[in-house]
RNA sequence: GGCGCAGUAGUUCAGCCUGGUUAGAAUGCCAGCCUGUCACGCUGGAGGUCGAGGGUUCGAGCCCCUUCUGCGUCGCCA
């Protein structure tokens, strides 16, 4: 039987121990990290989530204490109590390196079998195992700060958005499906035979609805769930900072999101955020660094040189142009240097956004590129002038329509400052996109989609347009992007029952499939709707950002694989027959497909 | 659904290209010794379905096929 913790209290945790503390009494609890028997003389190193502290069992400690201090092994559970002292030996690298407790009792109150990894800061263990045992994979110091950085932005938004007046209201998990968007993660109803409910992929017609309802300002922190393919900064159960607020226009939300972000970086960064925060228009965005969402760490812009481009009989460009394509270039300083090998590693980057290959040159004294027969000297020499490359950059272009060109390029831009190494770490660039495109096209579907979601209001000069040039409507959204990364986005939603019904026609439903999906909606704004608007930022992206992790799974305490599952829990699992019975649930076919027998 | 990478002691990896006795290293673990360690040290020991299945071969960790698992990514994510 373990000891119990009967008659200690703990009076002190293991990382905020100082030399302050000498000659106090402590009674500290927390696990082994470390046990070193020297015979005779015993050092243990107990952690708690706020650090390690090193405790002694030696000649001067009694024999009960010298016995179960050599007991003691890797993460057993330990409450001590003993005697703050200097060290004599101190140990620069850690914190608490020039204290240790003297221990005047040791017990042991929970064993542990030997971990199946190191619990240490920097974990060499594969990220399989570490979720597989996601509870000891927690006690790492690294993933304790993770936890406790997102814990300190969640208050940061708590307290930020209260003081502005927003009031946090909670929205239900159990909703209804709408087909535009994401897939639905399903519930099943039990008692409604054969309906269900839908998880939220984010509450929007709930807060629009709050907005009606008068709650003036709203916010959430608020769990969504998507049910589509993960990345390793997506996850298909994800937290919203979401907010709404009514009789505002873009500024304001825009205003008050930047006092948040700014109050962010300060309370857990201790980093100041210039403002205002740049705005850059999406058109403008696509045309300079290639996407809606550009990394500002570095320049690299997109040049465009079709004009040039037009005077060189390279079937390439003729054809690109001669479709209403684009060619344009980016420089990449001292890209003249590139071998072989790495220039064409850019040009498949180039290739895997759907560009159709990637034309370079470098216009040194004698000039290397991909489409040299092409080029008189002189085209060259106009080409390093009109882009502004000296004969140690390298020229990347791609011809094609707008948005492969952009897309493209804009890639090749990340992929070429990286290989420059002109991304730096703590380096956090801000900016607004703004002046979205309402709608895009989807071949798939075969009409226009919503860019945002049916509910984004369009901008007003561009409403007349709606029905005779969709394409080039833009709409009142804005996303904040940080580092090119979406850090969030939202809109000025629709308040107009008459302008709602005509953007729902645009995007293919009919009066009755409107009705249908979105009735309660429709049925509301006969009901006095006030102007309004909102954001939402991806709380675990931001944690993930502000933290500089590499994965999204870092800032999450229980997450999902590549395939949806919990590698714990091993969800999502087979249920009992009589629970699908209960929900009148019939499965078509158990592929098994574990191959195993 | 496509493409790429990875899977070998508890853990991290080497071995695979070029098949050949008993599959190695480090670390961890266990035991003994050790009074100032902190990557403690020293001595000894245990520990392997080489992800799984099939094929080629006299012989497969290694070559071929299939498959499972994890990661990255394209599609997808209004």
């Amino acid at each position: 039987m373990a000891d119990t913790i009967n008659g200690l209290k703990r009076t002190n945790m293991c990382g905020e121990l100082t030399e302050a503390d000498i000659g106090k009494s402590v009674t500290l609890m927390g696990w082994c990290h470390k046990n070193r028997d020297l015979g005779g003389l015993t050092f243990i190193t107990l952690r708690d989530r706020t650090g390690e502290i090193q405790l002694v069992a030696g000649p001067d400690s009694a024999e009960a204490v010298r016995e179960a201090a050599v007991k003691v092994r890797s993460e057993f559970v330990l409450a001590v109590q003993g005697e703050v002292a200097l060290r004599s030996a101190p140990n620069p690298k850690m914190k608490t390196g020039t204290i240790e407790v003297n221990l005047t009792e040791l017990r042991i109150v929970s064993e542990s079998q030997t971990p199946p990894f190191y619990i240490d800061e920097d974990c060499e263990a594969n990220e399989q195992l570490r979720l597989k045992y996601r509870y000891l994979d927690l006690r790492r110091p690294d993933m304790q700060r993770n936890m406790i950085l997102r814990h300190r932005i969640a208050k940061s938004a708590r307290d930020y958005f209260d003081e502005k007046g927003f009031l946090e209201i909670e929205t239900p998990m159990l909703g209804k499906s709408t087909p535009e968007g994401a897939r639905d993660y399903l519930v099943p109803s039990r008692v409604k035979q054969g309906s269900f409910f839908a998880l939220p992929q984010s509450p929007q017609l709930y807060k629009q609805l709050l907005m009606l309802a008068g709650y003036d300002r709203y916010m959430q922190i608020a769990k969504c769930f998507r049910d589509e393919d993960l990345r390793a900064d997506r996850q298909p159960e994800f937290t919203q900072i979401d907010l709404e607020m009514s009789f505002v226009d873009c500024d304001d939300v825009m205003d008050v999101t930047e006092g948040f972000i700014v109050k962010v970086f300060k309370d857990t960064l201790g980093i100041d955020i210039p403002t205002p925060i740049r705005r850059i228009t999406w058109q403008e965005a696509q045309e300079r660094y290639g996407s809606d969402k550009p990394d500002l760490r570095f320049g690299l812009e997109l040049q465009d040189i079709s004009d040039w481009a037009k005077t060189i009989d390279f079937v390439v460009f003729k054809g690109a142009l001669e479709a209403g394509g684009f060619v344009k270039a980016v420089v990449v300083p001292g890209g003249a240097s590139f071998s072989r090998k790495e220039i064409d590693a850019l040009g498949e980057v180039a290739k895997l956004y759907k560009a159709k290959g990637m034309a370079w040159v470098v216009p040194s004294a004698e000039p290397r590129g991909s489409f040299l027969k092409f080029l008189q000297p002189d085209d060259i020499s106009a080409l390093a002038a009109k882009v502004g490359a000296s004969a140690d950059d390298l020229i990347c272009i791609v011809a094609d329509n707008f948005k492969t060109v952009s897309g493209s390029l804009g890639q090749v831009r990340i992929a070429a400052a990286e290989k420059l190494g002109l991304i730096k770490k703590g380096d956090f660039k801000l900016c607004w996109v703004t002046e979205f495109p309402m709608f895009e096209w989807s071949d798939e579907e075969g009409r226009f989609m919503a860019m945002h979601h049916p509910f984004t209001c369009p901008m007003y000069e561009d409403i007349d347009r709606l029905e005779s040039d969709q394409g080039s409507v833009r709409s009142r959204a804005y996303d904040i992007v940080l580092n090119g990364c979406e850090l969030g986005g939202g809109s000025i939603r629709i308040h107009d029952r008459e302008l709602q019904m005509r953007i729902f026609k645009l995007l293919g439903f009919t009066e009755e499939s409107a009705q249908e999906q979105f009735g309660f909606l429709l049925d509301a704004f006969r009901y006095g709707v006030p102007p309004h608007g909102g954001l939402a930022i991806g709380l675990d992206r931001m944690v993930m950002l502000l933290g500089e992790m590499n994965s999204i799974r870092d800032c999450i305490a229980f997450p999902k694989v590549q395939n949806s599952s919990d590698l714990m829990t091993e969800a999502p699992a087979p249920v009992a027959d009589k629970q699908l019975d209960e929900l009148a649930i019939s499965i078509r076919e158990i592929v098994d497909n574990s191959g195993e027998e």
